[in-house]
DNA sequence: GATTAGCACTCTCACAGCAAGAGTGCTAAT
DNA sequence: ATTAGCACTCTTGCTGTGAGAGTGCTAATC
């Protein structure tokens, strides 16, 4: 833990300078460009115990100072919050303007990542809602033809799915509203995931009267097949991350694709921190990921009608410029949150 | 036009060579790897011509051949279908894995074009159908609650869409039931664009009739909003076409990233193949377009009953396999078929 | 004790020069 | 028409060098 005030300062210089620019901060830099009065000598022997403290290192001898993970993360528990990024106009702007237009689910959520991506100069993330943990509003079966029934639920957050499935026996519409209607008595207010596990269970209380009914039962919760670990992940557009200096050589840039392209290891990344807190960051070693050590991952979890429903992300590389993200994505959370809780 | 028999051995064994290598092709390989029964150097003599040609370049004045745009052309259109890529059996049992279990239609997008950028190393596109062009078989309202109504609307290929309407005054099950036969008489069998062009229009000859609803129809055609340009597409995982040596300068990626992600750009490269053939290949300079110059695209129509409704595509580097990636996407193109059909 | 000037030291980076190797194009012979 | 032979050109990798950047340490100063 650092105590001393100068040495806050200092790498609170080193981080902000090292985000901008991208290079090996000297002592040198820090006389001239933040006001410490004190010499770049005094600089250089602050810098040293940072340095011994594990808050900075040199990429070589004879160079400038860089952040560690631990300078990172000091920065981010500690300084960040001090000078936090006033979000200009046109990026505000540029947010509202991708909104205003009523867009398709998916549409938004896709959307959501590019607007990320291209704000942020990295890599936009969304994870989506998991209809499996939202609660059961309707249900309605439309039968389309002798053969084929439209399913269509709605969750209390206002998500849709639907599936036609396929009948090999004929099926009255009136036999539908039955079901429709034991459906609603027995699961309206449930998660579809409940619904889908209780399903049978539950219907063979009806097994005697329904008896005719018992195949249409099976292909129904064949339809509903809900899980609590089959999330959605939307990535946003990968041309900015790309020109990130530290994915110069193009060997990092294949470890990077390789392990977010494996849609699982992102999906777990951010699903460990957006249940718990609104937002979280995870930085280099953090992940305890080979392929990861360079990259950090902001998260930001957005609400539908209140309820913590999933998360927006920005993935670069460790050096990425922590206030700006998270000043991002705050703004995109919130209007977010407020398009899908419409 | 190359006449000669030898001249036409030699450039597809320079093609064939660096697809599979990468590296410039000498005289003295020709010779050691593909019998031609001459000396190095009477090929290097045919090279020599082949070059002045225009079919063959070199990197440098001391390295051997490789094909130009105009090479790969030729090799396309009048050699390759001789040795046409035969499919090992572990590529079509992992294509026929991926379509086995029964997929939501933008899942089914998604994992085609992850499919193809896994079997091809390099980029799998999908160009998902447009239902604007397709035609209305199936129109349902669902009143929700007292202001939101769910459209659902099937084609005949179908392809099913969903919106929620938030409507501003109440409106009776009865007038929904209107509404639907209303549609349904003027409207089946009708292109989804059509009926959202004409639907004011015809509405209007029921007004006096139907003159409360005015504000609702205004609403659904708002929903309705479908257009001839709204493609949709599927880009696949980019971890494997960054790999390829072509890209190893990490400004050629940028270049090929910036111009892959702006959608607009492979929508209408894309588009412009599929509706006229079965499949097109587009190389390098033939796109008329700086950043895709070393980049070639193969394209395949994919049909619903019949109909050609989208495409699949590979892209990669004009070195790209293309006997392999056509069998790859001609299995790929005739499977998907079959799935969008039942 | 904290701060500073001064300086030797180390490492990078860019550039030049050089030798080996690859593959060509041309010439003259078959 | 084909081929052997060879000079020529260009790449690639290695080495060496000098300038520049920035450090850590020492000794002097506040």
């Amino acid at each position: 833990m650092i105590t001393n005030d100068r040495m806050k300062s200092i790498l609170n210089a080193v981080v902000y300078s090292y985000i901008t620019t991208a290079e090996p901060i000297s002592s040198e830099v820090i006389v001239k460009d933040y006001g410490l009065n004190v010499s770049s000598a005094t600089i250089r022997h602050d810098m040293l115990s940072l340095e011994k403290m594990g808050y900075l290192k040199k990429p070589h001898t004879s160079a400038g100072r860089i952040p560690t993970d631990k300078g990172y993360r000091f920065y981010v528990d500690n300084l960040m919050s001090k000078n936090i990024y006033d979000l200009n106009k046109s990026i505000k702007k540029e947010i509202n303007e991708n909104y205003k237009i009523k867009k398709e689910f998916n549409e938004i959520m896709r959307i959501t990542s590019k607007l990320i991506s291209k704000l942020t100069n990295n890599l936009g993330v969304v994870l989506a809602p998991n209809m499996a943990s939202d609660t059961l509003r309707d249900i309605r079966f439309i039968l389309l033809n002798n053969n084929r029934i439209l399913i269509t639920i709605i969750t209390d957050s206002g998500l849709f799915y639907q599936k036609i499935m396929n009948i090999t026996h004929d099926i009255s519409e009136d036999n539908l509203d039955t079901i429709e209607k034991i459906i609603k008595k027995e699961f309206y207010g449930k998660s579809l995931e409940v619904v889908n596990d209780e399903m049978l269970e539950k219907i063979y209380q009806y097994y005697f009267k329904y008896r005719t009914m018992e195949s249409i039962w099976k292909l129904i919760e064949d339809c509903l097949d809900f899980h609590d670990d089959e999330e959605n992940i939307f990535l946003g557009n990968r041309c900015y991350i790309v020109k990130q200096p530290e994915f110069k050589e193009i060997e990092r840039l294949n470890y990077l694709f390789d392990f977010i392209e494996e849609e699982k290891n992102l999906i777990q990344i951010i699903k460990k921190s957006f249940l718990s807190k609104q937002y979280d960051i995870v930085i280099g070693s953090e992940f305890g990921k080979e392929s990861m050590q360079d990259c950090s991952v902001i998260t930001r979890q957005y609400t539908i009608k209140g309820k913590p429903m999933g998360a927006i992300s920005v993935l670069g590389p460790t050096r990425i410029n922590y206030p700006k993200a998270i000043s991002i994505l705050d703004f995109i959370a919130n209007r977010l949150s407020k398009i899908l809780s419409e």
